[in-house]
DNA sequence: AAAATATTTGACCATTTGGTCAAGTTTTAT
DNA sequence: ATAAAACTTGACCAAATGGTCAAATATTTT
């Protein structure tokens, strides 16, 4: 048993200086965001998050002090991710390549994280109790300048007249969240599958379409 | 006091026979229904299902025996509203009466039954742990009869080739199902305020023609 | 009317929960 | 080298939880 010390000590030591704190609190909050996007902020136990994330339930108060708190750093690191594929919609002159784009990167975002779309989807199922500023503050101004796009285009005829452009975007967001919220509902009706990497590329494509047509764009 | 005693008497009398199980099971789980749409099947407590039907707890246990098994009555409940919505889809002989007649009918739902949809959401979310029998059984099975009727259609030409059927079923479930599942986004978004009654049936219209078109068809 | 059945309810309990604390260990700064 | 700061962790606690039970009340059957 002595070298297994040694053993340790060597695999230790490089883990430098204060890289420990950045370390651990990546490790907890991808531990976190599983298990929230799994049973909620009420229904998750910070014993759970401990386990998964092999590490002493006392360790996650060291770091993060309480459940609430940990929940809602989960929350904000996910819209990071959220806003960098939203920043780009505005972007685009042209509606074929701005829903391409951003339908595309939604779809990727599903893909690549899919507890985080969870943990959003909780937490605004729930009456977004903790969100409220962000949705009424940052995401609105967002949806407003994502709505004149989306009215220009009307107005220069490049796309039909939706009626209101929430609608529009509604259907974006649900259409390409429901792979990542519902995923599991998605293998099921895969045959018990969970779909491969071309599959997805697969459907991704098929939702651009589908979107594009909606708006009167033929792809 | 003595007259309440009177009153009270004349109030309970009306209450006839065995209808006292019937009025108390659907309290109870109207209340069920309310409380796990917003907190799921872990984070809610069986007391805050007893102060929402406002009755003692133990009434609860006497009715339900168990929270699981009031949790897995509620979705046999919804589930019924459930199908009977999906059973029209594939009476109609023409894609664009099929569409906007169930798209129409998703969304009153939605509009008419949110709490519903919200635990059917939380429970998929959380993987299925108490419908993964009915989703491969009943739910497969219709799913598989609706992407023949599409495959149908798009041999026949009445609507563009779409791919996989399921992306355009997922599209419909979930852009329907947003306006139950993320109504509190959808009431910040339009500036604080529920959907009226009106602004609602403009958006079911609007849902409506973006899938109509979104498969060639013209609204 | 009285026996049998169904409903109501408060008191109670073992378990689980989020969170604290202090004693130990490791890393960094001097 | 050694003091200071940061990190680790098991033991512990008060509050909340799902569920039980028996006694009281109401309803139905005979």
């Amino acid at each position: 048993m002595g070298n297994l010390t040694d053993a340790a000590k060597v695999r230790r030591s490089p883990r430098s200086k204060e890289t420990i704190r950045e370390e651990n609190e990546l490790i907890i909050l991808a531990a976190a965001e599983k298990v929230f996007a799994k049973h909620g902020l009420k229904g998750s136990t910070t014993k759970q998050i401990a386990d998964t994330a092999k590490l002493p339930k006392s360790n996650i108060h060291y770091y993060f002090y309480t459940k609430l708190n940990l929940y809602r750093c989960v929350l904000e690191s996910i819209l990071v991710d959220w806003m960098k594929a939203a920043d780009t919609f505005n972007t685009f002159d042209e509606p074929r390549e701005a829903i391409r784009y951003y339908v595309g990167a939604k779809m990727d975002l599903s893909r690549t994280r899919p507890f985080g779309s969870k943990v959003w989807a909780n937490e605004i199922i729930s009456g977004a109790p903790e969100m409220e500023e962000i949705l009424s503050s940052k995401l609105k101004k967002w949806v407003d300048s994502c709505v004149q796009s989306i009215n220009r285009w009307v107005e220069l005829e490049k796309i039909v007249n939706v009626g209101d452009a929430h609608t529009l975007l509604y259907m974006i967001w649900a259409t390409t969240q429901h792979y990542a919220d519902f995923d599991y509902q998605v293998m099921i009706l895969n045959n018990g599958k969970k779909l491969t990497d071309s599959e997805f590329e697969e459907k991704k494509q098929q939702v651009i379409d589908l979107v594009l047509r909606s708006v009167g764009l033929n792809p």
